[in-house]
DNA sequence: TTAAAGATGTTATAATATAACAAACTGTAT
DNA sequence: ATACAGTTTGTTATATTATAACATCTTTAA
């Protein structure tokens, strides 16, 4: 069960991403955002087949394709992410406000951190410089242990 | 066809790994030098599923298990890396002289650049610390376009 | 209004990875 | 040498993650 808050904290959180959506003439289908609304309905991060089987209490015959295609447009658009190390799905904290994010992904307790900062950005785009190398995509995932799990 | 230069390149490499192994009492076995070998052969990196097919070349019953157990050995002991968005394998041009590496990919080529900066080393551990967070693996990779194919 | 593009439904299968248990091997204390 | 504990490898089976291909439906723009 979601606090009164925590709906709230959802809805603005969809208000947002539909007026994005709306300024970048992107289609938010009645499926991506009932897709969406399932991330952002979880703590952490969550797995395809997971979110899979959560949908399918909506829309019984659903298939992995109608998952991985909204995932697909979802994080195309930078409303979720893909951590690649562990094969899963995350909603994205400040959705269009920049372009990488990098994560502190504790092992214990599997919280995830979402970080920007402008030296983690300068770094990617120095060292790119310096080897003549143009940067599309970027992946940074820290795992380890995070301050509540290790007191 | 291997070069000679390369043929002798991949004989320091595997010296210097066997020397590695001895030094830290890990078992370098038959198998597991064998797939090593395989990956060095690679300009690139490598699928697992495709390094079982070179593999069963050698050893035609070779099974799934055969090649994931010996890449779990050869990557926690820092001679192979994971590339996590890719789900592929890859030498590491360094074993053994330092924690984290990280990687330039070119999307057009395949290629592939280690790069090992201090710069990103003190980004990671600073960002770390601002949030109290001990970091243990670190997936670094960034994806665009090299040198070469831009131009 | 209709053709083209885009989104979704559906079936099937590809690609990646691990569990579980048996057999063989290695090192070591006796 | 021997036995036993730990490690590695063999083997079967299956779990997990992801996409191809094509049909159908919806939206959009000419």
């Amino acid at each position: 069960m979601k606090s009164v808050e925590e709906n709230k904290n959802t809805n603005i959180y969809m208000k947002n991403i539909e007026k994005l959506c709306k300024s970048n003439n992107l289609k938010l289908t009645a499926l991506r955002k009932q897709v969406l609304e399932l991330i952002l309905s979880k703590k952490s991060f969550v797995k395809a087949y997971d979110l899979l089987n959560d949908f399918k209490k909506i829309q019984p015959n659903a298939k992995p394709p109608t998952i991985y295609r909204s995932l697909d447009f979802l994080e195309e658009n930078g409303f979720i992410h893909k951590l690649q190390s562990f094969n899963a799905f995350i909603k994205c904290t400040h959705p269009k406000d920049h372009d990488n994010c990098y994560f502190l992904i504790c092992k214990k307790c599997n919280n995830i951190e979402e970080v920007c900062s402008s030296k983690i950005d300068k770094v990617v785009s120095n060292t790119s410089k310096e080897k003549n190398f143009s940067p599309k995509n970027v992946t940074f995932e820290i795992s380890g242990i995070c301050n509540k799990c290790m007191s």
